[in-house]
DNA sequence: TATTCACATGATTTTGAAAACATAGAATGC
DNA sequence: GCATTCTATGTTTTCAAAATCATGTGAATA
Protein backbone atom coordinates (compact mmCIF):
# COMPACT_ATOMS: atom_id res chain seq x y z
CA UNK A 1 0.00 0.00 0.00
CA UNK A 2 2.46 2.52 0.92
CA UNK A 3 6.17 2.68 0.31
CA UNK A 4 9.03 1.24 2.91
CA UNK A 5 9.85 5.43 2.90
CA UNK A 6 6.12 5.91 3.66
CA UNK A 7 5.77 3.43 6.78
CA UNK A 8 9.13 4.45 8.49
CA UNK A 9 7.83 8.32 8.39
CA UNK A 10 4.78 7.43 9.70
CA UNK A 11 6.06 5.31 12.54
CA UNK A 12 8.79 8.09 13.23
CA UNK A 13 6.88 10.87 13.26
CA UNK A 14 4.27 9.50 15.20
CA UNK A 15 7.14 8.71 17.36
CA UNK A 16 8.26 12.34 17.36
CA UNK A 17 5.32 13.37 18.24
CA UNK A 18 4.60 11.19 21.31
CA UNK A 19 7.57 13.12 22.81
CA UNK A 20 7.55 16.28 21.67
CA UNK A 21 5.90 17.53 25.13
CA UNK A 22 8.52 19.10 26.95
CA UNK A 23 10.21 20.27 23.78
CA UNK A 24 12.86 18.30 23.59
CA UNK A 25 13.95 16.63 20.50
CA UNK A 26 14.77 13.68 19.02
CA UNK A 27 18.01 12.04 17.26
CA UNK A 28 17.92 10.04 14.53
CA UNK A 29 19.50 7.40 16.66
CA UNK A 30 17.14 7.48 19.33
CA UNK A 31 14.23 6.95 17.11
CA UNK A 32 15.15 4.76 14.81
CA UNK A 33 15.93 2.66 17.86
CA UNK A 34 12.58 3.04 19.48
CA UNK A 35 10.77 2.19 15.78
CA UNK A 36 12.90 -0.52 14.66
CA UNK A 37 13.80 1.41 11.50
CA UNK A 38 17.14 1.22 10.01
CA UNK A 39 19.42 4.42 10.54
CA UNK A 40 20.61 6.02 7.18
CA UNK A 41 17.70 5.11 5.30
CA UNK A 42 15.37 6.80 7.89
CA UNK A 43 17.84 9.61 8.30
CA UNK A 44 16.89 10.78 4.63
CA UNK A 45 13.62 10.28 5.16
CA UNK A 46 13.50 12.41 7.93
CA UNK A 47 15.57 14.76 6.49
CA UNK A 48 13.46 15.25 2.98
CA UNK A 49 10.26 15.57 5.43
CA UNK A 50 12.03 18.11 7.09
CA UNK A 51 12.90 19.68 3.83
CA UNK A 52 9.07 19.44 3.05
CA UNK A 53 8.49 21.33 6.32
CA UNK A 54 6.45 18.06 7.74
CA UNK A 55 8.73 18.28 10.65
CA UNK A 56 10.82 20.44 12.31
CA UNK A 57 15.21 20.08 12.61
CA UNK A 58 17.81 21.46 14.43
CA UNK A 59 21.55 20.81 14.40
CA UNK A 60 24.79 20.61 16.82
CA UNK A 61 24.20 19.03 20.48
CA UNK A 62 21.18 18.65 22.01
CA UNK A 63 19.44 18.97 18.40
CA UNK A 64 16.92 16.94 16.61
CA UNK A 65 13.93 16.26 15.25
CA UNK A 66 10.81 17.82 16.33
CA UNK A 67 7.21 19.50 15.87
CA UNK A 68 6.50 23.08 15.74
CA UNK A 69 3.50 24.48 16.82
CA UNK A 70 1.76 24.52 12.94
CA UNK A 71 3.29 20.76 12.96
CA UNK A 72 1.33 19.23 15.66
CA UNK A 73 -1.75 19.33 14.12
CA UNK A 74 -0.55 16.87 11.23
CA UNK A 75 -2.55 14.74 9.08
CA UNK A 76 -1.45 11.36 7.53
CA UNK A 77 -2.15 12.42 4.40
CA UNK A 78 0.33 15.24 4.75
CA UNK A 79 3.26 12.36 5.31
CA UNK A 80 2.17 9.74 2.50
CA UNK A 81 1.71 13.17 0.22
CA UNK A 82 5.49 14.39 0.65
CA UNK A 83 6.71 10.99 0.27
CA UNK A 84 4.60 8.73 -2.24
CA UNK A 85 3.10 11.84 -3.97
CA UNK A 86 -0.45 11.68 -5.21
CA UNK A 87 0.08 8.42 -6.78
CA UNK A 88 -1.47 6.30 -4.34
CA UNK A 89 -4.33 7.92 -5.00
CA UNK A 90 -4.60 8.06 -8.74
CA UNK A 91 -2.71 4.87 -9.80
CA UNK A 92 -4.69 2.88 -11.78
CA UNK A 93 -5.36 -0.43 -10.20
CA UNK A 94 -4.80 -2.71 -12.94
CA UNK A 95 -0.85 -0.62 -14.03
CA UNK A 96 -2.25 0.55 -16.95
CA UNK A 97 -0.55 4.78 -17.46
CA UNK A 98 -3.29 6.22 -19.70
CA UNK A 99 -6.37 4.83 -17.16
CA UNK A 100 -8.48 8.02 -16.52
CA UNK A 101 -12.14 8.58 -16.01
CA UNK A 102 -12.87 9.06 -20.43
CA UNK A 103 -10.91 5.68 -20.88
CA UNK A 104 -10.75 3.57 -17.76
CA UNK A 105 -9.72 0.29 -16.69
CA UNK A 106 -12.72 -2.77 -15.83
CA UNK A 107 -12.19 -2.06 -12.15
CA UNK A 108 -11.93 1.54 -12.53
CA UNK A 109 -14.94 2.54 -10.71
CA UNK A 110 -14.99 0.15 -8.27
CA UNK A 111 -11.44 0.73 -7.44
CA UNK A 112 -12.19 4.46 -6.61
CA UNK A 113 -14.67 3.73 -4.21
CA UNK A 114 -11.44 1.68 -2.37
CA UNK A 115 -9.01 4.66 -3.03
CA UNK A 116 -11.36 7.54 -1.65
CA UNK A 117 -12.06 5.62 1.79
CA UNK A 118 -7.87 5.46 1.83
CA UNK A 119 -7.61 9.19 1.25
CA UNK A 120 -11.09 9.96 3.54
CA UNK A 121 -9.07 8.17 6.48
CA UNK A 122 -5.87 9.47 5.92
CA UNK A 123 -7.36 12.98 5.81
CA UNK A 124 -9.12 12.88 9.18
CA UNK A 125 -5.95 11.55 10.81
CA UNK A 126 -4.38 13.35 13.01
CA UNK A 127 -0.89 12.57 14.27
CA UNK A 128 -0.79 13.29 17.33
CA UNK A 129 -4.21 11.60 17.77
CA UNK A 130 -1.73 8.58 16.88
CA UNK A 131 0.64 9.52 19.41
CA UNK A 132 -2.29 9.32 22.00
CA UNK A 133 -2.36 5.65 21.24
CA UNK A 134 1.03 4.95 21.93
CA UNK A 135 1.13 6.77 24.95
CA UNK A 136 -1.92 5.18 26.20
CA UNK A 137 -0.19 2.17 25.24
CA UNK A 138 -3.21 0.65 23.17
CA UNK A 139 -0.70 0.85 20.28
CA UNK A 140 3.04 0.19 19.61
CA UNK A 141 5.29 1.36 16.83
CA UNK A 142 8.29 -1.34 16.91
CA UNK A 143 8.50 -4.94 15.78
CA UNK A 144 10.76 -5.68 18.34
CA UNK A 145 8.56 -7.86 21.04
CA UNK A 146 8.31 -6.38 24.66
CA UNK A 147 8.59 -2.81 23.75
CA UNK B 1 -1.69 -2.27 -4.60
CA UNK B 2 -1.34 -5.34 -6.11
CA UNK B 3 2.29 -6.51 -7.61
CA UNK B 4 2.96 -6.58 -11.06
CA UNK B 5 2.10 -9.70 -11.70
CA UNK B 6 -1.24 -9.70 -10.21
CA UNK B 7 -2.18 -6.38 -12.61
CA UNK B 8 -1.02 -8.61 -15.56
CA UNK B 9 -3.37 -11.49 -14.36
CA UNK B 10 -6.39 -9.85 -14.20
CA UNK B 11 -6.20 -7.85 -17.23
CA UNK B 12 -5.10 -11.24 -18.90
CA UNK B 13 -7.72 -13.43 -17.33
CA UNK B 14 -10.67 -10.56 -17.89
CA UNK B 15 -9.23 -10.85 -22.10
CA UNK B 16 -9.42 -14.26 -22.21
CA UNK B 17 -13.09 -14.49 -20.80
CA UNK B 18 -13.87 -11.57 -23.42
CA UNK B 19 -12.89 -14.40 -26.33
CA UNK B 20 -14.23 -17.22 -24.55
CA UNK B 21 -17.46 -17.39 -25.92
CA UNK B 22 -17.14 -19.32 -28.91
CA UNK B 23 -14.28 -22.06 -26.85
CA UNK B 24 -11.62 -20.74 -28.71
CA UNK B 25 -8.07 -20.41 -26.69
CA UNK B 26 -5.59 -17.89 -26.91
CA UNK B 27 -2.39 -17.91 -27.53
CA UNK B 28 0.23 -15.82 -24.95
CA UNK B 29 1.47 -14.03 -27.77
CA UNK B 30 -2.08 -13.09 -28.74
CA UNK B 31 -2.92 -12.20 -25.09
CA UNK B 32 0.29 -10.28 -24.36
CA UNK B 33 -0.12 -8.13 -27.33
CA UNK B 34 -3.61 -7.22 -26.64
CA UNK B 35 -2.93 -6.70 -22.95
CA UNK B 36 0.50 -4.60 -23.80
CA UNK B 37 2.40 -7.40 -21.29
CA UNK B 38 5.82 -8.45 -21.16
CA UNK B 39 5.02 -11.98 -22.70
CA UNK B 40 7.66 -14.60 -21.03
CA UNK B 41 6.62 -12.86 -17.62
CA UNK B 42 3.02 -12.94 -18.23
CA UNK B 43 3.20 -16.69 -19.52
CA UNK B 44 4.54 -17.54 -16.07
CA UNK B 45 1.97 -15.89 -14.38
CA UNK B 46 -0.70 -17.22 -16.46
CA UNK B 47 0.88 -20.98 -16.26
CA UNK B 48 0.89 -20.67 -12.15
CA UNK B 49 -2.90 -19.56 -12.35
CA UNK B 50 -3.65 -22.60 -14.64
CA UNK B 51 -1.81 -24.99 -12.08
CA UNK B 52 -3.90 -23.40 -9.08
CA UNK B 53 -7.00 -23.97 -11.17
CA UNK B 54 -7.76 -20.51 -11.66
CA UNK B 55 -8.04 -20.89 -15.91
CA UNK B 56 -7.27 -23.85 -17.89
CA UNK B 57 -4.61 -24.43 -21.12
CA UNK B 58 -3.98 -27.00 -23.55
CA UNK B 59 -0.90 -27.70 -25.52
CA UNK B 60 -0.27 -28.35 -28.92
CA UNK B 61 -1.49 -26.54 -31.81
CA UNK B 62 -4.44 -24.41 -31.54
CA UNK B 63 -4.38 -24.70 -27.87
CA UNK B 64 -4.36 -21.82 -25.56
CA UNK B 65 -5.94 -20.48 -22.46
CA UNK B 66 -9.43 -20.43 -21.77
CA UNK B 67 -11.76 -20.46 -19.30
CA UNK B 68 -13.85 -23.75 -18.84
CA UNK B 69 -17.75 -23.93 -17.30
CA UNK B 70 -16.80 -23.64 -13.42
CA UNK B 71 -14.13 -21.08 -14.37
CA UNK B 72 -16.59 -18.39 -16.10
CA UNK B 73 -18.37 -17.38 -12.44
CA UNK B 74 -14.37 -16.41 -11.19
CA UNK B 75 -14.17 -13.65 -9.30
CA UNK B 76 -11.34 -10.88 -8.89
CA UNK B 77 -10.60 -12.17 -5.28
CA UNK B 78 -9.84 -15.56 -6.51
CA UNK B 79 -6.91 -14.25 -8.92
CA UNK B 80 -5.45 -12.19 -6.24
CA UNK B 81 -5.51 -14.68 -3.77
CA UNK B 82 -3.46 -17.43 -6.32
CA UNK B 83 -0.85 -14.78 -7.15
CA UNK B 84 -0.14 -12.15 -3.85
CA UNK B 85 -1.56 -13.97 -1.47
CA UNK B 86 -3.87 -12.97 1.50
CA UNK B 87 -1.16 -10.20 2.69
CA UNK B 88 -2.80 -7.71 0.33
CA UNK B 89 -5.82 -7.68 3.16
CA UNK B 90 -3.64 -8.87 6.22
CA UNK B 91 -0.45 -7.20 6.02
CA UNK B 92 0.16 -4.43 8.45
CA UNK B 93 -0.13 -0.74 7.25
CA UNK B 94 2.72 0.60 8.68
CA UNK B 95 4.61 -2.21 7.90
CA UNK B 96 4.86 -4.24 11.40
CA UNK B 97 5.67 -7.81 11.45
CA UNK B 98 3.85 -8.40 14.69
CA UNK B 99 0.95 -6.49 13.89
CA UNK B 100 -1.84 -7.83 15.07
CA UNK B 101 -5.15 -7.40 17.15
CA UNK B 102 -3.66 -7.62 20.52
CA UNK B 103 -0.45 -6.07 20.03
CA UNK B 104 -1.87 -3.18 16.86
CA UNK B 105 0.11 -0.59 15.26
CA UNK B 106 -1.59 3.46 16.07
CA UNK B 107 -3.64 3.15 12.34
CA UNK B 108 -4.46 -0.45 12.84
CA UNK B 109 -8.43 0.17 13.10
CA UNK B 110 -8.63 3.08 10.71
CA UNK B 111 -6.63 1.05 8.35
CA UNK B 112 -9.33 -2.19 8.76
CA UNK B 113 -11.88 -0.33 7.39
CA UNK B 114 -9.76 0.54 3.81
CA UNK B 115 -8.82 -3.12 3.47
CA UNK B 116 -12.66 -4.75 4.26
CA UNK B 117 -13.58 -2.46 1.45
CA UNK B 118 -11.06 -3.68 -0.56
CA UNK B 119 -11.64 -6.97 0.13
CA UNK B 120 -15.38 -6.70 -0.30
CA UNK B 121 -14.99 -5.17 -3.49
CA UNK B 122 -12.72 -7.95 -5.22
CA UNK B 123 -15.27 -10.06 -3.43
CA UNK B 124 -18.21 -9.14 -5.35
CA UNK B 125 -16.41 -8.43 -8.54
CA UNK B 126 -16.70 -10.95 -11.43
CA UNK B 127 -14.45 -11.50 -14.34
CA UNK B 128 -16.81 -11.97 -16.47
CA UNK B 129 -18.62 -8.65 -15.70
CA UNK B 130 -15.47 -6.92 -16.25
CA UNK B 131 -15.62 -8.92 -19.48
CA UNK B 132 -18.71 -7.25 -21.00
CA UNK B 133 -17.12 -3.71 -20.05
CA UNK B 134 -14.72 -4.65 -22.60
CA UNK B 135 -16.69 -5.79 -25.06
CA UNK B 136 -19.40 -2.64 -24.71
CA UNK B 137 -16.05 -0.39 -25.06
CA UNK B 138 -16.51 1.58 -21.82
CA UNK B 139 -13.35 0.05 -20.49
CA UNK B 140 -9.84 -1.05 -21.84
CA UNK B 141 -7.36 -3.22 -21.02
CA UNK B 142 -4.32 -1.90 -23.06
CA UNK B 143 -1.71 0.50 -22.26
CA UNK B 144 -1.44 1.25 -25.84
CA UNK B 145 -3.71 4.37 -27.57
CA UNK B 146 -6.05 3.29 -30.06
CA UNK B 147 -7.05 0.28 -28.51
C1' DT C 1 5.62 -41.68 -36.23
C1' DA C 2 7.60 -37.53 -37.38
C1' DT C 3 6.83 -32.75 -37.42
C1' DT C 4 5.03 -28.76 -35.76
C1' DC C 5 2.81 -25.98 -32.51
C1' DA C 6 2.00 -24.09 -28.01
C1' DC C 7 2.32 -24.53 -23.06
C1' DA C 8 5.79 -25.87 -19.11
C1' DT C 9 9.89 -25.48 -16.46
C1' DG C 10 14.28 -24.04 -14.61
C1' DA C 11 18.13 -20.95 -14.80
C1' DT C 12 19.68 -16.44 -15.57
C1' DT C 13 19.71 -11.47 -16.07
C1' DT C 14 17.86 -6.91 -15.26
C1' DT C 15 15.85 -3.29 -12.63
C1' DG C 16 14.69 -0.27 -9.04
C1' DA C 17 13.50 0.31 -4.30
C1' DA C 18 15.73 -0.22 -0.02
C1' DA C 19 19.66 0.09 2.75
C1' DA C 20 24.34 1.18 3.89
C1' DC C 21 28.52 3.90 3.46
C1' DA C 22 31.39 7.90 3.39
C1' DT C 23 32.04 12.49 3.75
C1' DA C 24 30.74 17.31 4.06
C1' DG C 25 28.55 21.04 6.49
C1' DA C 26 26.34 23.54 10.21
C1' DA C 27 25.12 24.73 14.89
C1' DT C 28 25.82 24.51 19.84
C1' DG C 29 28.46 24.88 24.12
C1' DC C 30 32.47 25.45 26.47
C1' DG D 1 37.82 29.24 18.22
C1' DC D 2 37.58 24.46 18.74
C1' DA D 3 35.64 20.13 19.73
C1' DT D 4 31.45 17.89 19.73
C1' DT D 5 27.12 16.56 18.02
C1' DC D 6 23.95 16.41 14.87
C1' DT D 7 22.00 17.21 10.01
C1' DA D 8 22.94 17.22 4.79
C1' DT D 9 24.38 15.13 0.54
C1' DG D 10 26.26 12.03 -2.86
C1' DT D 11 27.76 7.39 -3.92
C1' DT D 12 27.72 2.51 -3.52
C1' DT D 13 25.83 -1.91 -2.27
C1' DT D 14 22.13 -5.19 -1.47
C1' DC D 15 18.16 -7.72 -2.49
C1' DA D 16 13.80 -9.17 -4.21
C1' DA D 17 10.51 -8.41 -7.81
C1' DA D 18 10.31 -8.22 -12.60
C1' DA D 19 11.69 -9.77 -16.95
C1' DT D 20 14.27 -12.68 -20.10
C1' DC D 21 16.56 -16.77 -21.94
C1' DA D 22 17.02 -21.52 -23.03
C1' DT D 23 15.28 -25.78 -23.14
C1' DG D 24 11.76 -29.43 -22.12
C1' DT D 25 7.20 -31.71 -22.67
C1' DG D 26 2.70 -32.91 -24.35
C1' DA D 27 -0.90 -32.67 -28.03
C1' DA D 28 -2.57 -32.41 -32.75
C1' DT D 29 -2.31 -33.88 -37.53
C1' DA D 30 -0.72 -35.36 -41.71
Amino acid sequence: MFSKSCEYAIRAVVFVATQNNAGNKLGIMEICKEIDAPQHFTAKILQSLSHNGIISSQKGPSGGFYLNKTQTRLKLIDVVRALDGDKTFTGCGLGLKNCSEKKQCPIHNQFKVVRDELLNMLSNTYVVQLAEEIEKGSAVLSNISGR
